[in-house]
DNA sequence: ATTTAGATATGATATTTGTCATGTTTTGAT
DNA sequence: ATCAAAACATGACAAATATCATATCTAAAT
């Protein structure tokens, strides 16, 4: 099993707050798990005992909609926890975790993030400012929502994933989207996504292979309205 | 001046969690100061150097669209904390916040707070579950928005109201919003939102006397689809 | 009491988005 | 390699929403 005070993963989450001792306890009782594609990792309404911290592969959090539609709420790539603000308030989780990749992740039992959490206020303090950032964010994916065409929804979307998670050498998104998700990622019909995208296409925004998609015009995109 | 120790305010936010002591060494830096209804008590991008505690008054929390257009992302009641995530997260405040009433908050300079949070994890703790659980509504703000018609919407924004804020003696909601406030909360034109109200007039799901409104029917809005 | 700016209301119309139908392509299992 | 299921694509139409125009109401200032 390998360790956690050796991990460069935790050098992109709150646990780079952490002293050499108690990364070492916590490697003391954390699990590592593989998740393949598709796999659910945690479901909305479960209780977590703990949290993962994401080592290797991407998923994506979901939320479903009062009229049965599946709602993208956020991606989540390697180095970030999950599970912490259903940890923290002490509620079920409020989003279904799956993988979009083969995932590798480490659980950590809660009782050892609480004690940390008390004692350690670096830690409490990083996570605070872990949580701040992401309202932040959630403010600014509500004004979208609210205010914005689905056309400059999906094209930033493009972007956001073309900035947070990168291409890989031939310039094609690390992050590979059913048109369905990324319908869902939006907030609109499988089809309007799959029409919107074909209109980039058209336009020279983006090109396709199959799911493959390649960014092929970045200050295009930002124009779209 | 009035003392923080004393102030039942407090048992409504974070502050709850501090002794005594900590209180009054608050009550001896803390200002008073009085706002009135369509005043700004800050703006998107400004820095702010505290935080504010609501002792009366209702205001919104609007971010600006790249549009141009305002979407009021948060009503704050009575007891809440204004301007924490921008504390935390050392970065300019993300919203703006503007009094629907005539206001009374207090000034809480950012070192106390800052203090605060490193010596008592009780403190930090509570700050944190306020924050997992603003994620967690922000969650659900966005399912809303991405999935729901306006129609929905704005029945759900309006039972919000009346769940969070209350209605007096007639009946009437306590928080009187303008038909522009009430387009900028669920995101639509003021047109459409004047239509919709109309609509829940004529099926006698609301009445209104100008800007009053009282809910006749609860469980009529919650079916609205 | 009168005036007037701003808010509310509503019709007509354009635009956006969703839904349903249907055909094509891709993918994965055998 | 073949086949079935799923994903992708696109047309036709319906529904939701935005926009523009204009009329009425309300409240605040004089």
């Amino acid at each position: 099993m390998s360790k956690c005070e050796q991990c460069i993963i935790r050098e992109f989450n709150s646990l780079k707050s952490l002293s050499k001792e108690e990364l070492m306890n916590i490697s003391g009782c954390k699990t590592s798990r593989f998740i393949k594609k598709g796999e659910v990792i945690f479901e909305e309404g479960e209780t977590l005992k703990g949290v993962y911290c994401v080592k290797d592969g991407i998923c994506k959090l979901t939320k479903l909609s009062a009229n049965g539609k599946d709602q993208i709420v956020k991606l989540v790539v390697k180095g970030d926890l999950l599970g912490q603000r259903s940890l923290i308030s002490d509620e079920s989780v409020n989003l279904s975790a799956v993988a979009l990749n083969n995932m590798e992740v480490c659980f950590i039992p809660k009782a050892e993030i609480f004690s940390n959490l008390k004692n350690n206020s670096d830690f409490s303090m990083d996570m605070l400012k872990q949580m701040a950032h992401d309202l932040k964010e959630s403010d600014n994916v509500i004004v979208n929502m609210a205010q914005k065409s689905v056309k400059q929804r999906l094209a930033e979307a493009l972007l956001y994933i073309h900035n947070s998670f990168g291409v890989n050498k031939d310039g094609i998104l690390n992050v590979v989207l059913s048109r369905e998700d990324y319908a869902s990622v939006v907030g609109t019909a499988t089809e309007s996504a799959i029409r919107v995208l074909s209109q980039f296409k058209k336009e020279g925004l983006i090109s396709t292979t199959g799911k493959q998609i390649k960014i092929e015009d970045i200050e295009g995109l930002k124009r779209v309205e």
